[in-house]
DNA sequence: AGCGTTAATGAATCATGGTTCAGTATTGAA
DNA sequence: TTCAATACTGAACCATGATTCATTAACGCT
């Protein structure tokens, strides 16, 4: 309760504080840079330190643990492209066809642009605690495009359906659509532009009103009535 | 060169070679096994070896490092069931329709039955060298469905379309659509036909011949025309 | 300038878990 | 039964890489 009297010398920072934000941030850009070029097998704390030109201790100044500085740095990265897809696909005046339209493709676009840090991001093995970053972050894409669906139905425009299933079909066929090219890095670029249009035709064709056959239901072959397959 | 006199007093095994065979496959199965009860994070060689009913150090008799256990046992997962979908969508007389719908609803069942080994072998982070074969069964995986593609268009059934990147499509969508149930382990386990059926539907309509509107073509919207959207 | 406080440094420490290997048990033939 | 060869064992070894911490530098104030 009582003040001490040598009245505190140093209580916070000025501009420190604002040296100690730039290396955070410069920590944070760093991890972000090396996953990208070298992916998360080259992850380590002491690369990205020099990446960043700070100490390797320095690190454990701003993150408690390699874990939480690459979970930030995903979760970051990840909650960008979730607001660039949740503002195409909530934009009013739309058809939701169209909106499910841009919003695949403008992904796509954008992590094909990306390069190594959209293929990293996607499917490198890390750190499970890392891991759940990436989960979450699939349940977010899923829950934005399930939502469209059941905007699109709830017009008469789609076909009733299971949002939560097909949102999330949506976003595992992206996804893999955007992996697969970035995949073999060998082979020329391949363009971007016509790749994301077919991911889009492929998912709008997906939840479209189903005029053509798929009214006969699907039969489930058994796993015992195959030749081989002995499922478990 | 000159043949040593002792003559060999125990050339090769006899039924040793049986026991021998016995325990790489018990290790095989334990790996398997451990796997889908705990996940890669809980696959420890010790453990496999405690499982399988052998010491450590006998592991090493039957395979010359983890990542090649490993390797082999995903690896026989994968092939099966790669063989399953191929056996489905290969089969004579009947529409690509049906065979897509059927391949898709089988192994999204087959899957979901298995519970944590498909959950572990589709997304769980492993050692890269391993994560090699996920890579090339996903890619085997996509072959088929575009070879099946190909084949529908070439019967005038589905519309022309790039059979690769819809290949490729279409395994994300059911992958995504089996881990999503998977996920949330706490949850009732939901009707695995329910879902197989929704997903295969997802599917057959993402290939099927375009009678609806998706004649225009989708526009993509530039990363700078959004609002925050800054890529890289 | 001198002093107390906090930030930064990076070499040393520690934990984890794969891999090895000296010792033991088993095998099959003589 | 004995012997040589091979398989099996599991505790010790080692490599990797995250984390710590004693030391030093920078800062703000009087």
């Amino acid at each position: 309760m009582s003040e001490t009297q040598t009245g505190s010398p140093v209580k916070r920072s000025p501009r420190v504080a604002a040296r100690i934000a730039d290396n955070r941030r410069k920590i944070l850009d760093a991890a972000r840079v090396v996953v990208a070029e070298q992916g998360f097998v080259a992850a380590q704390v002491a690369i990205v330190a020099s990446v960043a030109d700070v100490a390797t201790g320095s690190v454990y100044r701003h993150f408690p643990s390699k874990a939480s500085l690459f979970s930030e740095m995903l979760d970051s990265v990840c909650t960008r492209e979730l607001e660039v897809v949740r503002a195409i696909t909530t934009e009013p005046g739309r058809s939701a066809h169209d909106r499910l339209g841009d919003a695949v493709a403008t992904f796509v676009e954008r992590a094909l642009r990306s390069g190594g840090l959209a293929y990293a991001v996607i499917v490198e093995p890390i750190d499970p605690a890392v891991d759940q970053v990436r989960l979450n972050a699939r349940a977010g894409l899923a829950a934005a495009f399930a939502d469209l669906i059941n905007c699109g139905i709830a017009l008469g425009e789609l076909a009733p359906q299971d949002a939560g299933v097909r949102g999330a079909a949506i976003v595992g066929a992206f996804l893999e659509g955007v992996v697969a090219p970035l995949a073999n890095r060998d082979q020329a670029p391949p363009d971007r532009a016509a790749i994301a249009r077919e991911i889009a035709s492929f998912c709008q064709m997906a939840v479209a009103h189903t005029s053509i056959s798929a009214a006969k239901p699907v039969a489930v072959v058994p796993a015992h009535a195959l030749k081989k397959g002995r499922q478990k």
